[in-house]
RNA sequence: GCGCCCGUAGCUCAACGGAUAGAGCAACCGGUUUCUACCCGGUCGGUUGGGGGUUCGAGUCCCUCCGGGCGCGCCA
């Protein structure tokens, strides 16, 4: 029985309770299961009564012994009983818990999946840098968490599609091209231009397939020169993030916004709305009707439209293309941008509170040998993507980018993320699952064939094995906390809790026969809750885009 | 000045408004005759920055103060 399932058994007798007469008052939408911290109270407990009292106007103690005494009737419960103020404790029925083993096996990978959000369809945009240099640490929190949000709202039914806006209109493209230009003629970056090895190195790449650059009139040689260095800057980053995993769906041009004649389209979009307005030569968009603390310029008095008139542009694109929800994810250095986006939301005519999430993400900062490393673009002293993987792997950077709360300050110790150690969690979870793989391996060449066998689950009745299969059974309603919150740190989190129990059963719980012993029937048992163990760290890891080694 | 985020054990950090606030690391003490010891158990460690409030119940929500980070362009 899962948590899920015990929680309907739960709703269902306040509901034949309230039928009866016996009791009313208002039954909240979710009935909460938790599972307490002392083993003592039972393998779940529910506040329930605690939350029905006041309306049903009674003593919680007493609504809760209603409640008890009908839920003690109910089928795969073995013991109920009244604790506290009014918690019900409740203690399972050992077949009822451990066929949760073959439940989770049978499901395979798609066990934790869910259709929670249904039905929904999210733009899931970030990282969104410019062409104009590398992939560095600045955006591989991004990277890492946006990935892996994607993954879990995927998981939890909804529709997504991660995205890269490609900043390549403006100034910065300009400055990007005369610097790789100067280099390429042997002289200095300009002032305001980009610095460091790889501007050299595309300078080299352009000169080599393309000499005849240099002899073109100026303009028209910094106009080659910044294209080719787009292009060859765009692919680098788009290979450096397949490299991390992580994926987009699709990259979005702001040139192409111009082009395609979105921005008009968005203008008019607004203007229909009502909050577009001339003043002092400028046209603005009124982001003051919906919150933002001042009103937005879209194009200036000089006639260029601003980069926040692409912003709007684009947004309005998204919801053209049927996104319900368009999530953005910015560094805290972004997050006066917050009320804009929401109010180009509302300008729009759309449900602010709907169609617009912003993930604000404090920024990642970096320990090497105790110190902290000094981070400058233009110094050229970034550490890039691809160095980061390439110090601690991809497994061990995803992880830990993902492993925190967003809102919370993150540094990185590069020291620390090549030990094997468990200040470096991946390694604990990849663990737990090498050495579950271990095992099924073991009895694959003793020639057990567990799956077709079957198992009693009423054998899973020690203690280690009952908190493991609590532990499992909790895997779908992390995703899908995870998800609605938009949370992905609470997979790697819950993927520790579930590596520890799997540890701490297989250091009491012998699982296969030793020596000349036969199988017995808690040999089998044993192996699917094994294979259930398995699964479901592979499945989580999967979210987070780590791979489950099946040896270490 | 205004706005957003953060403040939890010596350190790095957890904790859908739920019971006695938890892990890892560090320190100390233990555990394996055979499935991966990269593991497991134990000890030590706290006025959740201070103060008020909301309620059956607050680290969590509201107010206020203190401390820290970041942002407040007809820049991109």
């Amino acid at each position: 029985m899962t948590p899920e399932e015990l929680a309907a058994e739960v709703r269902g007798c306040v509901v034949t309770l309230q039928a009866e007469g016996a009791l009313t008052g208002e039954l909240p939408d979710d009935v909460v299961i938790e599972r307490p911290k002392n083993r003592d109270r039972g393998d779940y407990a529910t506040p329930v009564a605690l939350t029905l009292a006041k309306s049903a106007g009674r003593p919680p103690r007493e609504v809760a012994a209603l409640i008890a005494g009908r839920l003690a009737e109910a089928e795969g419960i073995d013991e109920v009983d009244v604790a506290g103020p009014g918690f019900i404790n409740i203690r399972l029925a050992a077949d009822a818990q451990g066929a949760l083993a073959s439940q989770v096996v049978e499901a395979g990978a798609d066990y934790g999946h869910g259709s929670l959000l249904a039905g929904r369809r999210f733009n899931v945009e970030f990282i969104s840098a410019n062409p104009t240099g590398p992939i560095h640490l600045g955006h591989t929190r991004w990277a890492a968490v946006g990935d892996a949000l994607a993954r879990v709202l995927a998981a939890s039914g909804a529709e997504v599609s991660t995205e890269f806006y490609i900043n390549d209109r403006g100034v910065q493209m300009d400055r990007f091209g005369a610097s790789v230009m100067a280099v390429a003629h042997g002289g200095p970056v300009p002032e305001d231009g980009y610095h460091g090895a790889y501007i050299t190195d595309l300078a080299a790449r352009i000169v080599a397939e393309h000499p005849e650059f240099l002899t073109l009139p100026a303009e028209e040689e910094l106009v080659a020169f910044r294209e080719a260095a787009y292009s060859l800057q765009l692919a680098e980053q788009q290979q450096v993030l397949e490299l991390f995993r992580t994926h987009f769906d699709t990259w979005y041009s702001e040139r192409s916004l111009h082009e395609s004649g979105a921005v008009e389209r968005g203008m008019a979009r607004l203007r229909e709305q009502g909050h577009v307005f001339e003043l002092d030569g400028a046209t603005w968009l009124r982001t003051t009707d919906f919150g933002d603390d001042k009103d937005r310029v879209l194009v200036k008095a000089d006639g260029e439209l601003t980069y926040f008139a692409s912003d709007t542009a684009y947004y309005v694109d998204k919801r053209t293309r049927g996104f319900t929800t368009s999530i953005y994810l910015l560094g805290a250095d972004h997050h006066g941008y917050v009320n804009r986006l929401r109010a180009v939301a509302a300008c729009a005519g759309d449900d602010m509170d709907v169609s617009v999430e912003v993930l604000i993400g404090q920024l990642v900062k970096m320990m090497r040998d105790g110190q902290e490393v000094k981070l400058s673009k233009r110094a050229g002293t970034l550490i890039t993507l691809e160095e980061l993987v390439e110090e601690v792997g991809v497994d061990a950077a995803r992880y830990s980018l993902i492993r925190y709360p967003v809102d919370s300050p993150l540094t990185l110790d590069l020291d620390l993320l090549v030990q094997r150690t468990n200040d470096n969690p991946v390694f604990y979870v990849q663990y737990a699952h090498a050495r579950v793989s271990s095992v099924m391996r073991n009895a694959a060449d003793l020639g057990i064939d567990w799956r077709s066998q079957g198992y009693d689950p009423a054998l899973l009745v020690h203690e280690r094995e009952g908190e493991l299969l609590r532990a499992l059974a909790e895997f779908p309603a992390v995703v899908a906390s995870a998800a609605e919150l938009r949370e992905p740190h609470r997979v790697p989190r819950y993927l520790e809790s579930l590596a520890t129990a799997y540890h701490r059963f297989y250091d009491v719980c012998r699982v296969l026969p030793r020596g000349d012993e036969p199988t017995e029937p808690i040999h089998l048992a044993r192996l699917w809750l094994c294979a259930a163990t398995r699964q479901v760290l592979a499945n989580g890891l999967a979210l987070c885009g780590v791979t489950a080694p099946d040896r270490m």
